[in-house]
DNA sequence: TTTAAACTGGGTACGATGTACGGAGTATAA
DNA sequence: TTATACTCCGTACATCGTACCCAGTTTAAA
């Protein structure tokens, strides 16, 4: 049930795989592996199956060696998370936008939710202080692109990407964890509301909680339609995007 | 290392739990006991040491009973988690505000990154299909409270509240794990960033990245300044708030 | 008053996990 | 030829949640 992980290996271990500074060895057998076979592996795995299925043994069985022979290569599950990361940082999509600074940043919005739904164990994976790999440096660049020259302070522009950012991570991740929950659970939303229905009846929320009553009934009704989570999606997203314009707009005066 | 849980206990064993719906038995000896104890002790546990100190073999030993005793009490490590959320969200500040709706929606922001502060372990379990606990509830009727009358549907006053609860969820835990990581490695963010610098400049970054670069030192040189997070945390609540104000707006049109 | 049922606390054990340690085999520089 | 530096990896340990089971305790029923 355990389900989430830190990243944050040593920075100066995970600098070296992620910009690929290790010496080369001289002597000795030559190795089996390499370390980008073993994040491929890693990544594949939890693409697949999700970040509690990655194991160190679960990664070496997947190639068909021991489970210690991973540390030759890496010097832990953290640093490994890290290469990872950086990884999939660098296949972002990055599809060309002609339009003003708002077009470009939902791009950059939709295109990061895109990484996240093809890889949702990202979302577990902790990000203070990310491994500052080419991949990730590639997409920050590109994401600042979307804000550079609109009259931004460079501060302001790291402020509204994070902002930006910050608001997919969560709105995707709040989709994701929906998903997951009905799938491990076997329970729908519908099923849900349902079994709780009574019980709140019970309690007299609707004296109680009138307002919580009336909007929860309100949004449950809505989930039956059909546009729960990209309809939703949308709607934050605007209005982070509302948020920057009105910044922008104070700026002009 | 691994540090983050999902929750998502049993819902009906969790809701009997949370509305104290266990039938009382008539024969055997009296329990030792209680479920508050028991959340409240796990709770003590978690904010002192984090989530990742909260075994159940801790909490027996605060209590002075043997690790078995506690599934007399709670059916699994993930129920006992859905009760500690609900028992923290019922000692939600509730500070009264003369004001508009902004002024409103911003004192609840505060009081979100109060509650998360107090126990940053929150932070990192996982609130999709929340337990219906009345705490949870009572906090939820209090925060719609502050966006009732003003021209919203029910449904956007649930997504207004889910929006700037999730961006203080996402501000805070940015926070938190920056305050954590520097607890846990000794190294500083000053630290970190000079250790990478020499590497950043072999690598070429100014080149290959040069907003990145450019707007990385504006904003590490900022970071060395008095006013980081609580400066951030208040830009990015202005954003959002006026992006809800610029959807109001075009309602009044 | 006896007895059986329903409960209590909790010891032991199992299968995970990440990884420290050290041994055995192999390729190369000296 | 030999010493060295490397390879792969089996074993072992601590820690986790918790299934299972048994002994002891209280009370309702006989």
């Amino acid at each position: 049930m355990n389900s989430e992980y830190s990243g944050a290996g040593d920075p100066a271990k995970s600098l070296e795989l992620l910009w690929g500074l290790q010496s080369k060895p001289t002597r000795g057998p030559k190795p089996a592996l390499t370390v980008d076979g073993v994040c491929a592996a890693a990544v594949r795995i939890a693409d697949a199956e999700g970040l509690v299925a990655l194991s160190m043994r679960r990664v070496a069985d997947e190639l068909g060696v021991g489970a210690m022979t991973l540390y030759r290569y890496v010097p832990g599950k953290a640093e490994l998370l890290d290469v990872m990361l950086d990884s999939v940082y660098a296949e972002f999509p990055r599809r060309p936008v002609d339009g003003d600074w708002r077009a470009k940043l939902r791009e950059v919005a939709l295109e990061n939710r895109e990484l996240y739904l093809a890889h949702p164990w990202m979302l577990y994976v902790a990000s203070s202080r990310p491994p500052l790999g080419p991949g990730l440096m590639a997409k920050y660049e590109y994401e600042l692109e979307a804000v550079e020259g609109i009259g931004l302070t460079d501060v302001e522009m790291d402020a509204a990407i994070a902002l930006v950012n910050g608001y997919v991570h969560g709105a995707v991740r709040s989709a994701v964890d929906a998903k997951l929950v009905i799938q491990s659970s076997g329970i729908t939303d519908k099923d849900w509301w349902l079994a709780h229905e009574p019980l709140l009846e019970k309690i007299g929320d609707a004296q109680k909680f009138p307002l919580a009553s009336r909007v929860g009934t309100a949004v449950g009704e809505e989930f039956d339609a059909a546009y729960d989570s990209e309809h939703g999606f949308a709607f934050g997203l605007d209005r982070v995007l509302d948020g920057i314009a009105a910044l922008l707009a104070t700026k002009q005066l």
